[in-house]
DNA sequence: CAAGTAGTACAACGAGCGTTGTAGTTTCGG
DNA sequence: CCGAAACTACAACGCTCGTTGTACTACTTG
């Protein structure tokens, strides 16, 4: 009798939410195997400690939350017609699915804040499985829309960086406030915008 | 003999230091009392309890920050003859000012972790006397270039945001890692130039 | 059906923490 | 120089937590 990969699940499910809303040092194992549904016995069963339980927990949150994310990313922007409306489209897609994953992106600022006490190891390793495959692939999507002369990118991984940064705009010191869901519209253009034309007066150009 | 001045100041000094780094639960009485030079019942007698302790810190701390980056804005964007120059030059010095502040902006990322855990009045508080006072004056300054013809300002606040979030973009998904001095020049002059032009193919428009 | 193992309930441990009380010491204004 | 009160050192309290051991139950597989 192998250990049972619904309760791996359900300790990995428990945990997330628990970790996120609580954060490290504050989520007890007694909290996680309640919101799990198991005793606390079994997920030592599972995993070795609390640190190794929190490592696990992370990458494979930002794994599924990066596969989503690179999914959005190949149904808007393989094929690009209207430039500005196709942005702005695929913004708004990408708004509306962090809410999906609310735990995921509470969890990321507890690592923000965790920084220190969490080896280095583990950092790669969700960065790597997450963030960092999302904006590659997001580069190389701009990269072929400047070939198209759409765009002009001389650096694919800074300017995917910028055009998230743009349209998550909202609060930068405090990330926890919600947006507003009559704002989203008005956030994902805004962003759309500075990211095409700036803030100079000459653009758009034909505007 | 009233509560030394001093005492309080040396609480409040020791309790960022330890708060940022290790986050409000990690961080114990004894620890900021050892930090801070003072016993820890002196901690009790100028501050209420572990949570009002906190509340001021940040508070604190956070317009110390802000009236340090106003005096930033005063000085560089006051009166511009350069436009790309000037912001970028202002764009260095803000990147530059953070890292006389780095327990600060440590904080802000415990903040932002423990929000859910954290009154409200605090929060705002913190909002108010900080980041959300530096916005207003962006917004007015990037305004004013607005009148001069320089910059095309619809939304004065979205407009402040959009630069900050530009010229300190550098891992979106992970603040703690710091940017080497050596590329602080290209992350404000590549901030600064989408702030200004974006990254439509037309743009700048002279070239 | 029989056996072995995953899972559970529960108790126990040692440690750390926030907070308070107390008694002694330092400091400073009058 | 004296007295009030700010400060310190220290012990104690009640509580929570991570982790482990143990004895019992449930399930799956051969």
């Amino acid at each position: 009798m192998p250990p049972s990969a619904d309760k791996r699940r359900a300790i990995l499910d428990g945990a997330l939410g628990t970790f996120a809303r609580d954060g490290y040092t504050r989520a007890s194992i007694d909290a996680i195997s309640a919101a799990a549904g198991v005793s606390t016995r079994t997920i030592y069963n599972h995993f070795a400690d609390k640190s190794h339980l929190f490592a696990t927990v992370i990458e494979e949150s930002a794994g599924r939350v990066a596969d989503a994310q690179l999914d959005l990313l190949d149904r808007h922007l393989r094929k690009v017609t209207d430039l500005e409306a196709d942005l702005v489209a695929f913004a708004l897609a990408w708004l509306r699915s962090t809410t999906g994953f609310e735990d995921h992106f509470l969890l990321v600022r507890q690592v923000n804040a965790e920084a220190r006490h969490i080896p280095p190891a583990a950092i790669d390793a969700w960065q790597e499985n997450g963030p960092r495959r999302v904006q590659r692939v997001l580069g190389e999507r701009l990269t072929e829309l400047a070939e198209r002369g759409l765009l002009r990118v001389p650096d694919p991984r800074r300017a995917a960086v910028h055009f998230m940064m743009l349209i998550s705009a909202h609060n930068p010191s405090f990330r926890a406030d919600r947006v507003p869901d009559s704002e989203l519209d008005d956030l994902a253009a805004a962003g759309v915008h500075a990211f095409l034309y700036g803030y100079h007066p000459g653009n758009p150009p034909v505007g």
